[in-house]
Formats: C-alpha cells, structure tokens, sequence
DNA sequence: CACCACATGTAAATGGTTACATGATTCT
DNA sequence: AGAATCATGTAACCATTTACATGTGGTG
C-alpha cells in the first residue's frame, strides 16, 4: 500500500505553475487558470486550495506563512522531489491519449446531423462556421499580447490552441460543403 | 424540482447511435465505442448499461425484448422524445467550451519544457514530434476505410480528427524549432 | 471440453465541478 | 460606509472509470 505515485495533469501543471512563478499562494496560482486564454480546468477555489494541500501532504510543495498581513496567506514552493516529479511527468513516452486528438463535440455532433431537416442542417452549419470562426479571432489578441511580452512559451501555448481551432475552422467548412 | 432534462454528450452519443443504427442492443453500442479511432469515451459495460437504463428512464429509448435466445437481451430504440432531445442538442448555439479548443496535455507540457536539462529536452522534442506523426499516421486508414465504405459521416469525422493531430504536429515543429 | 465472444450488470474509487460560507483588506 | 477584491476553505454532487461478478452460446 505505498501511496499514490501518479498525479493528474491538473497536479501537474499546479506544481508546474508554482514552479515557474516561484514562491506563490494558491490565489495567484488561480489567477492563472482563470486568465488562461484557453481553459483546461476551472481554476476554482474548491479545487486549487485542497489540491495544493494534497500536494504539501505528498512532499512536492512546501509552504510557509507569508507575514504579509493578518490573513493566513500561504507562500508555496516546489520541493526537491517536486521537481523531480515534474521532470518525470514531462518525460516521454507519453500515455497514447496525451498524443492522439481528445473529444470535440463538434465532431461528435457532425456524427448525427442527418437527423435534422435541412433548413435545421444550413442553420446548424451556417451558425457552428461562426461560432467557430469567433473562437479562432478569441486567440489572436492573447497570442500577440504574449508575444509582445516576450512570454515565448505562453505565446507558443496560444499559437497551439489558434492552430488547432483553424484546423477545426476548416474541417467544418469542408464538411458543410460536401454535405451541401 | 423537476427531473434533470440537461444530457450529457456521453448519453447525447449513445442516443445518436441508436438512432443511426436502428434498434440495437446496449453491447453493440458499446462496440461502437471501442472500435473508435479516436475514442472520447471508453464505452465499458460499467458506463453504457446504466446510462441506457438511465435513458429508458425518462422515455427517450424505449426497449423490448430480443427473442434471439435465453440472454436477457434488450433491443433498444429511440422514442419520439428521444428523437427530439437528440434534435435539440444538436441545434446551435453550442457552448463555448464545445467550440474552442479542448485540453491538450501537449501544450499543457510545453509550458513547463524549460524546467528540463538541455539533453531532456531534446529527447522531449524528439520523442514528442514521433509520438504525434505517429498518431497522424493512426488516423489515415480509418480514414480512408470509411470513405471506401461510403460512410461519409465517419468520413468526415475521422478527417476532422486527423486534421487537428496535423495541426498539433506541426506547431509542435515549429516549437521545437523556436525553441532551440 | 475448453475457450472465446456475447451479454448484463454492481461497487467503489476518481477527479473533478458548483454552490456556499466566511472573513480581511483596499478602494471610492 | 459600502463595494470590490483578496483569501481560504467545506459540502454536495456529478459523470465516468476500473475492477469485479456472473452467466449463455457458439466454435475448434
């Protein structure tokens, strides 16, 4: 019964942010989930807070009180062994489904549009282009922002996103076109 | 308090394939699943029984026994309600997190690739770049498979999927090359 | 007869989410 | 004084996964 070695890619990418933006309390680690551009995770407090506390449990992050004022703010950092734990986490191989395309429902729903009428379908089609087409504008300012910043990886990390949404703008354009 | 009317694109899905492919049992739409190139869901016993009887349970399948032999097996169908439901997923506008850009544990690791010594690194962007053409690879013959077959719907999706894993190839070169 | 595919489920654990509760500090 | 933001948490709920249990029917 030796405790759990394998932590989530939300854990993960926790420590990773600590890490990164050095000493942090769990609020500012938030923040970055919350003003990410493209959100993975909710970034909410009922998760951060006893994550990180896991984490602290576990060995990979050490806290202490941050004497800034009279809330009990907590300054965390990355241990020895939490490096360790990110350094092995980034490692290849990947596990299969890290590589290969996740869930889009788009893609899910495109599986069944036969079972609209056809004024349905060209409203379907003619409303999901736009919306996809927001969706990639969405990513342009955040990735010139970044890059402005000279923040290389989060701007290399919003160009991946854009990227991925053209590849979906196209794909859907190309459906709607030969579905008529 | 009213019974939840809300489905989630898991049971959305399974409603689909009853439609689609007629009166069937909860194994062959389990089979669906598994046999998916680009698997969202796994589609384990544990998950599509109950859902079914889930969905039986506010009227949107309906069932009745297949006679074929001593199993207890239930055909399934969609009711008018179900059909309805299914229409009504389907119909824009999708949320906002269904049209952008999902989590990418790729671009979630990418942020974080400096914390690696120069030599990790280049293993990281070596064995990435592999794992990712790979998984391009993987999505050419289902592919072309379906084309062959004239589903055009599975087609399609499969290209869709396809599409996205290029794209991810190819930012991840660039990346690479960006980053040294 | 052994084995595999067919077929149906239950139980427990997981990894999140939302909603709620509370209090301190800073800004206007 | 009141509002917004900073800060920390708890409780309940949720969908889904894994592992397990059980039995039937057809094939080599």
């Amino acid at each position: 019964m030796s405790p759990k070695t394998e932590r989530t890619d939300l854990e993960q990418a926790v420590l990773g942010v600590v890490w990164r933006d050095g000493p942090c309390t769990p609020y500012e680690v938030r923040k970055q989930f919350l003003d990410s551009p493209t959100p993975s995770w909710s970034g909410s407090a009922g998760t951060i807070y006893p994550l990180m506390k896991r984490l602290e449990a576990v060995g990979l992050l050490s806290s202490k009180d941050a004497g800034r004022d009279k809330r009990s703010t907590k300054l965390y950092r990355v241990t020895a062994a939490g490096r360790r734990a990110l350094a092995s986490w980034l490692q290849p191989p990947l596990a299969a489904d890290a590589v290969s395309p996740g869930a889009d429902p788009v893609r899910t729903r495109l599986l069944f549009v036969e079972l609209l009428s056809k004024t349905e379908r060209r409203k379907f089609f003619a409303e999901v282009t736009q919306q996809l087409d927001d969706s990639v504008r969405a990513l342009r300012d955040p990735e010139r922002e970044m890059t402005a910043k000279g923040e290389r990886l989060l701007a290399l990390n919003a160009r991946g996103a854009r990227r991925v949404a053209q590849a979906r703008q196209r794909w859907f354009r190309e459906a709607r076109e030969e579905l008529n």
